[in-house]
DNA sequence: CAGAATCCTATCCGATACTG
DNA sequence: CAGTATCGGATAGGATTCTG
């Protein structure tokens, strides 16, 4: 067990241990939210979420939705067709992320400005 | 769901041109997040902090308290004394981000064993 | 259309040593 | 105590090419 460091109060454990880190680890990379929040209102193909999420290359929307899917966040269905057509969509786990996704664009659109003009100087 | 088509052509953007990756290009990476964490319920030594945030390096918790400090996230005082004392704080902007840490770091918590199970296979 | 494979670069980040 | 400086390995990620 890793001690914490003197303890004043303890509510919400910030680090059990590593469980936020993990998730961290994943989420945030570069591209995962992006995608996640770009699959909030339904169902896309891969050709869409490149055009959806600007400036992802192939290879990084690939390996991006890859993980996702591990993670158990976006459910991936092959259509047998030709041509081919795959879909991904969040799962339900992947749905509860939605709001925290939500919430860290209204935040970043509404303090862009105020960190902008800090880093500036 | 008979009756209408799905529209989906663009559906717009959370992304503004830029704002949301802006930002998670800077509080996205390994260890700000934790950092700002560990400072949620007040200002913290250096050394405070590096026993905080377990596994973090010397150099990265410089390197993190900088950009946090460059984007306002973060205060800085150092006071002048014999031995060095420097506090670091969270600043009324760093201080709006904390719900969204705290809902992180639930979120984490509540389905990691889920997201780890589906890895698992 | 949806990807897999390969190559290559930038950067992240840890380890270590040194300093006021 | 609170950093700075430097080195080097690991990895993230872009560009390109190829395939079912």
């Amino acid at each position: 067990m890793t001690g914490f460091t003197r303890v004043r109060s303890c509510p919400p454990p910030m680090d059990d241990g590593g469980a936020v880190r993990a998730v961290l680890d994943r989420i945030g990379d570069k591209w995962s939210l992006l995608v996640v929040g770009a699959l909030r209102e339904g169902p896309l193909r891969f050709g869409e979420l490149e055009k959806a999420v600007t400036g992802i290359s192939q290879r990084m929307l690939t390996l991006t939705l890859k993980h996702l899917a591990e993670d158990g966040l976006v459910s991936r269905t092959a259509y047998a067709e030709v041509p081919p057509r795959v879909e991904y969509e969040l799962t339900g786990l992947g749905r509860t992320l939605m709001p925290l996704v939500i919430a860290l664009a209204e935040w970043a659109l509404e303090h862009s400005d105020e960190i902008n003009a800090h880093r500036r100087r």
